[in-house]
Parts: structure tokens; C-alpha cells; sequence
RNA sequence: GCCACCUUAGCUCAGUGGUAGAGCAGCUGAUUUGUAAUCAGCCGGUCGGCGGUUCAAAUCCGUCAGGUGGCUCCA
């Protein structure tokens, strides 16, 4: 039979080769890291027989697709382990995630997994580890697949048969554990070198919460040690930049109780870099041709079920409040209220398109469990506009949406991909007619091509009213957050019978287009704190220069300096505080204020100032002038310090 | 909302049934300082709330609230 490799290399083998002869053809190395193979594009376990013509793809620990293989085999091992421990153990289901994997777990009697259980689990899997025990494929009836189960009384898997009734059933064994099990495995349990068992939480079975909630088990594990050290210092990185930390920390914001879960409060400095950066968007936004709006925190119920939002959305609203026989709603959305604004007076064709901008606060009644910090809470504020034009305007306009888009994330060094999501064919998904759909989905594509974006289409992805653009940002420390949206929408025009008149001086119908640079202002603060972990860039920080005299005798002069700099627009932090420099200096560093400027006896003679640059340390002796010049340049949204 | 874990001074945390502790912060005083924390004294707690077990509870049990990690949800 022939065998075609990806570089479209074609190999003679014999009939019921595997995917290790494969490997070992190419190379010993390959064989000794390789994790499985795709037959075909099916994956296949590199044990298992190939018997016909086929493209194949090797995989290791390198390919997204090896990682799978890894994990949903180190998922298994952990299985294993768990039903040594605890026999009797029920098993759910155990796949591989995006880093490591789970395996949900229905353990003995009422006895419940916790943290301190790892470690023995951990354990026990090493062992199982060192056995290499070869993980073997078993082709097995639906009867006696159900038989098993039912024999060790593991009620879960025969569930998941029953769905499978029909189909070709697989076990996988590797030392003493059996399972149902697509596969592919790895070869054998002695390539999971090393394993770190990461926290238990609940799970429902099935994620029906009206069922059994099980136990579910994360862990992750590696081929090399190195490998993991690299994972859980990586974790320790993204814990150190935690913005709930940073944020208390550096004084930025807080959350109580006594005001409410999920509702943030502002404190002076996160209120400067929140101000910094809504003023930023609001000039490159008025520079476009938006124009600024603002609306009341709440509205008349009846807006809401014009929108269709309410009831449909309602368990995630704040409940309608009854004022003088009418009901309102805490805002929960901000396009209602600006439809109303479109609809106060007639439109002519030749006044659109009409972008009206907002930075919108909304209300909406998350489940508690939800809260996190600034990332999910229960009032935020949208960078929201509405762009309300013609048809043959929609594709300029989208493009000009994703050049602002681009240009955001590009001054806060995030590289962006891009995500389409369009309809499928099942109409009943969807409102508005299909012509519509199919032009606005050309027109994004087109606008998306035209302006050189990579990006993917999803299918089916779409949203009720029309076509999106999703945009993912990624973060200094390659975490990849989903963040602004870009909707086109042909059915609130209809509900809401929006209308200009055109050329022909007859009515027409505007298409909308909704859309969010970075959505939730709380939750891109949350990502930029993180981003930055902490460190604000000069334009952003809350405080960009401390003044510090050395001793008493300098106080007049370093008030003078202080005086300067914040004459010149700069935010500045004087500390005359009888303390020694060291402290001044490490309370600086530790506010992550950009620039210290330290003025002694001998500044003070030659009317210099001595700089410290933070987490670069003295950069040394400088005249005022200079500074202020520096200063003036790196007070520029995106600007970057680039020369020493 | 559900599951697990956590909650001790403003902050970070020790304290496993027998008199509530430390460091930092704060206040007072001394010190006038050369690139990441000067010294001393003082102040500060209903150990998240409520109930129970016990001669005795921060500690054990129950319950409620808040937080953390997940699950479900996310216009």
C-alpha cells in the first residue's frame, strides 16, 4: 500500500503496517516522540493496522492534535489512579481541554474529592506511569459493551452507550482500567513523565443542571518535567499580574458587599487610567465621524419589548421596577435607546450614515457564582455605537469599523485575530431575509479581504438578528481574550420601523450595525492591568512622576521641580516625607510610578535632576528640559519607550 | 443558582479544644538621610453573622452571608 506523507513524500509499505513502522521509517527520533497518527485524517493509535492506501500525519507533543492525543490519555491514567484509590469509582466522561484535562469522577458512598486528595492521586499515577502499560485498542459488541458496564454498575457509561447504539464500540486497557473509549491513546503510560493534578470542582453530569453533579478532576501533564516547571511558572505569572490583586493593591478599584457583588467601584487612580483611556477612544471615535450620545440608566419596559430582549432575557435583568403604573428596566442593553434617538425626526438618505456613539452603562442580574473581579460583574459600561446606514454603504462602514478596531489594539500591542460568523442553513435561526444575509455576509468578507485581515469563517456562529465579526486579542503573556464584536442587524430596524427616505423619495429600511471595540470597559481594564501587570504605560499610569528630595534641605527645591512637571500636564507625586531615599525609591517602585526623580545637594547646585526609571533602575543625572521633553513624548497613547 | 474550598487587626498571614499573635500600614517621637523598606513607643480584633456540642470553641457540628476555583448561563 502507499502511504503519502503531509510534504507529499509517498512510502511503499506493507498491507497492515502501523503508524510506529511509519514513524521509525522517517526517523528513531520521530518514533520515540511520536504520540499517535492520522489516518485519513481519523485519528489512529499508532499500534493499530493501517490497511489501505492512505495521507497520513505523524503527531507529537508539538501539534495541537498530539497535545489531545497526551492529555486524553494522561485523562485516563488519572482514571486509573482514581479507581485504584477509591474502588468503586463511577466514571463520567474525561476528555482532553485547551491545557491539560479533566476527568469527571462519581466516587464511593458520599465520599467527595478535594484538593488534599491530589497529591495521593498524583502519586499513584507516577506509579502507574513507571509500569508502561501499553494503552490497547479492543473492538467490542454494543451487548457486551453494555454488559460491562452494567456489571460494574457504572450507570454513566451505560448512558453514553445508549446514545452510541448502533455504532462501533472501542475500549481502551491500559494496566487493570477498561473504558469506553474513542481513543486514540498514546502508546504507552510511561511517556506521561510528569503530572500535576490542578483542583477538583463540580460538575454536572452531562452540564444538565437538573442532574447528578459529579466531581471533576483537572490536572495537566507533560512528556518532559521541564515542561511542566515551564506551565507553573507561567501560572505563577498569571497569578502575580491578577488584576483583583493589582487592583487592590495598586489602589485602582474595589468591590463590596455593602454597594454590591459584581457592581465595581472606582477608586481616584483606576478612575485616572479608565478616563485616560475613554478620552483616547472618544477623540479616535469624533475623528471618524461619530457623534457622542448619552443615555438614562434605565427605560420604559415597553422599549425593551419592542427589542425583543425582554421577556427572553429576563432571568438575566434586573426585575422591572413599577413608577406611576408604569414599569421600567434597569438598562440592559444601550441599542433601544439609540434607535429612539434615529427615530426622533425623519432621515434623508444623504444625512447617513449616522454613528451614534455611547459609553453605556448597563445592568444585567449575572448568577452569583459568576461575579470575578472586573470580568464578569452586574454593571458595566460598553464603548457601544450604532451605525445606522444604507445597504450600499454597509461595507465602508464595516471596514471602517475593523481599521478603529485594528488601530485600538495595535496602541495596546495586541496582536488580533479575527473570527466570522455567518449563518447555516437552518433558517429558522435566524430573522431577516436571506438576500440580506448573503449580501452583508459578501460585504463582510469583502471588507475583511480588502483590508488584508486573517480570519476564519465559522458557520452557524451568527447571531439572531445578522452576520459578526468577532475580534481575539492576545495578551502580553499569550493569553487570548475574546473581546469587541461587530453585528450587523436587519431586524431592529423592522421592529423598531426605522426608515430614511431615499433618492426616489420613497421610505426604505436602514441596516444597523452594533458594535464594541473592546466591549466592557471594566473587563478590557481587568485585561489591560493584566496586560501590563500593572506596569501602565506612561500615558496610562495614574501616577507618571514622583518627586523625591534626598534630605530636608531639598524640599523647596524638589517642591519647585514637582511644580514644573505638573505645569506641564504631567501627574505628579511629591514625597517630602522625612524618610530615607531607599524607602521613597521602593515606594515608588512598588506604586509602579514610570519615572522617580531624585533631586539631592548636588542637584540642587547644578539645577539637575537625578532620574530612576522604573524596573530599569538610574539612568542618571539629567537636565529638567530634557525630561519634560521625554515626558511630552511618551504622554501619547502607544507611545513607547524605545530609546535609553 | 449548583459543587468544593476559604473567611483571624486597614493589608499579608501564623495560631488543631485551655488567657488572640507577627510583619506591614496608621498615630507619636527621634532621625535629615544618595537609588527597593531608619529606630522606638503607642493604637488597633465580638477570630464573617447566627445557633449548637463542651467545664471550656478562632479551633468541633449546623446554618446564613461574602470570596475563590469550577459547572450551568452570557443579547
Amino acid at each position: 500500500m502507499i502511504i503519502t506523507l503531509p510534504d507529499g513524500t509517498a512510502k511503499e509499505f506493507p498491507r497492515g503496517a502501523t503508524g510506529m513502522d511509519i514513524a521509525m521509517s522517517i526517523s528513531p527520533g520521530l518514533a520515540r516522540n511520536a504520540l499517535g497518527i492520522f489516518v485519513n485524517d481519523e485519528k489512529y493509535d499508532l499500534s493499530r493496522k493501517i490497511n489501505e492506501d492512505a495521507n497520513v500525519r505523524i503527531v507529537t507533543f508539538n501539534d495541537d492534535d498530539g497535545k489531545e492525543i497526551y492529555w486524553h490519555s494522561s485523562a485516563d491514567l488519572m482514571a486509573e489512579a482514581i479507581g485504584a484509590i477509591y474502588p468503586g469509582t463511577k466514571f463520567g466522561i474525561g476528555p482532553s481541554i485547551e491545557q491539560g484535562f479533566y476527568y469527571d469522577v462519581d466516587l464511593p458512598g458520599d465520599k467527595r474529592l478535594t484538593v488534599e486528595d491530589l497529591p495521593a492521586i498524583e502519586k499513584k499515577m507516577k506509579e502507574l506511569s513507571k509500569l508502561k502499560s501499553e494503552y490497547k485498542r479492543i473492538e467490542i459488541s454494543w451487548e457486551e459493551a453494555i454488559k460491562h458496564f452494567k456489571e460494574v454498575g457504572d450507570e454513566y457509561k451505560v448512558e453514553l452507550l445508549e446514545d452510541l447504539k448502533g455504532q462501533e464500540i472501542t475500549f481502551y486497557k491500559q494496566g487493570g482500567f477498561l473504558d469506553l473509549c474513542r481513543g486514540a491513546h498514546i502508546p504507552n503510560t510511561g511517556m506521561i513523565k510528569a503530572v500535576k493534578l490542578l483542583s477538583v470542582a463540580g460538575a454536572y453530569w452531562r452540564g444538565d443542571s437538573d442532574r447528578d453533579m459529579m466531581t471533576r478532576v483537572y490536572g495537566i501533564s507533560f512528556p518532559k518535567q521541564k515542561m511542566l516547571d515551564e506551565f507553573i511558572t507561567m501560572r505563577q505569572e498569571a497569578e502575580r499580574r491578577d488584576h483583583r490583586k493589582l487592583g487592590k493593591e495598586l489602589e485602582l478599584f474595589m468591590i463590596t458587599p455593602m454597594i454590591g457583588g459584581g457592581l465595581p467601584v472606582w477608586l481616584p487612580k483606576g478612575t485616572t487610567i479608565r478616563r485616560i483611556l475613554e478620552e483616547f477612544m472618544r477623540k479616535e471615535q469624533i475623528k471618524r465621524g461619530y457623534v457622542e450620545v448619552i443615555t438614562p440608566h434605565v427605560g420604559n419596559l415597553e422599549m425593551y419589548k419592542i427589542s425583543g430582549h425582554y421577556p427572553y432575557y429576563a432571568d438575566s435583568q434586573y426585575p422591572p421596577m413599577e413608577m406611576d403604573s408604569e414599569q421600567y428596566l434597569l438598562k440592559p442593553m444601550n441599542c433601544p435607546h439609540h434607535h429612539q434617538i434615529y427615530m426622533m425626526k425623519p432621515h434623508s438618505y444623504r444625512e447617513l450614515p449616522i454613528r451614534l456613539f455611547e459609553y453605556g452603562t448597563v445592568y444585567r442580574y449575572e448568577q452569583s457564582g459568576e461575579l470575578n473581579g472586573l470580568t464578569r460583574v452586574r454593571g458595566f459600561t460598553q464603548d457601544d455605537a450604532h451605525i445606522y446606514c444604507t445597504r450600499d454603504q454597509l461595507k465602508d462602514e464595516i471596514k471602517g469599523v475593523v481599521d478603529i478596531i485594528r488601530y485600538f489594539f495595535d496602541i495596546f500591542d495586541m496582536p488580533l485575530t479575527t473570527r466570522l460568523s455567518f449563518r447555516d442553513d437552518d433558517s429558522s435561526k435566524y430573522g431577516g431575509e436571506i438576500e440580506l444575509w448573503d449580501r452583508a455576509q459578501k460585504d463582510i468578507r469583502e471588507a475583511a479581504d480588502e483590508l488584508g485581515l486573517e480570519y476564519t469563517v465559522e458557520m452557524g456562529e451568527a447571531s439572531f438578528y445578522g452576520p459578526k465579526i468577532d475580534f481575539v486579542i492576545k495578551d502580553a503573556i499569550g493569553r487570548k481574550w475574546q473581546l469587541g464584536t461587530v453585528q450587523v442587524d436587519y431586524v431592529m430596524p423592522e421592529r423598531f420601523e426605522l426608515e430614511y427616505v431615499g433618492s426616489d423619495n420613497s421610505t426604505h429600511r436602514p441596516v444597523i450595525i452594533h458594535r464594541a471595540p473592546v466591549g466592557s470597559i471594566e473587563r478590557f481594564m481587568s485585561i489591560l492591568i493584566e496586560h501590563y501587570a500593572g506596569n501602565f504605560p506612561f500615558w496610562l499610569a495614574p501616577e507618571q512622576v514622583s518627586v523625591m528630595p534626598i534630605g530636608g534641605n531639598q524640599n523647596e527645591y524638589a517642591t519647585e521641580i514637582a511644580a514644573k512637571i505638573e505645569a506641564g500636564g504631567f501627574r505628579v507625586k511629591l514625597d517630602t516625607r522625612s524618610e530615607k531615599i531607599g524607602r521613597k525609591i521602593a515606594e515608588s517602585e512598588q506604586q509602579k510610578i514610570p519615572f522617580a526623580i531624585i533631586v539631592g545637594q548636588k542637584e540642587q547646585d547644578s539645577g539637575m535632576v537625578s532620574v530612576r526609571e522604573h524596573t530599569v533602575g538610574d539612568i542618571g543625572t539629567k537636565s529638567l528640559e530634557e525630561m519634560l521633553a521625554l515626558f511630552n513624548k511618551l504622554n501619547v497613547p502607544g507611545a513607547k519607550r524605545t530609546d535609553n
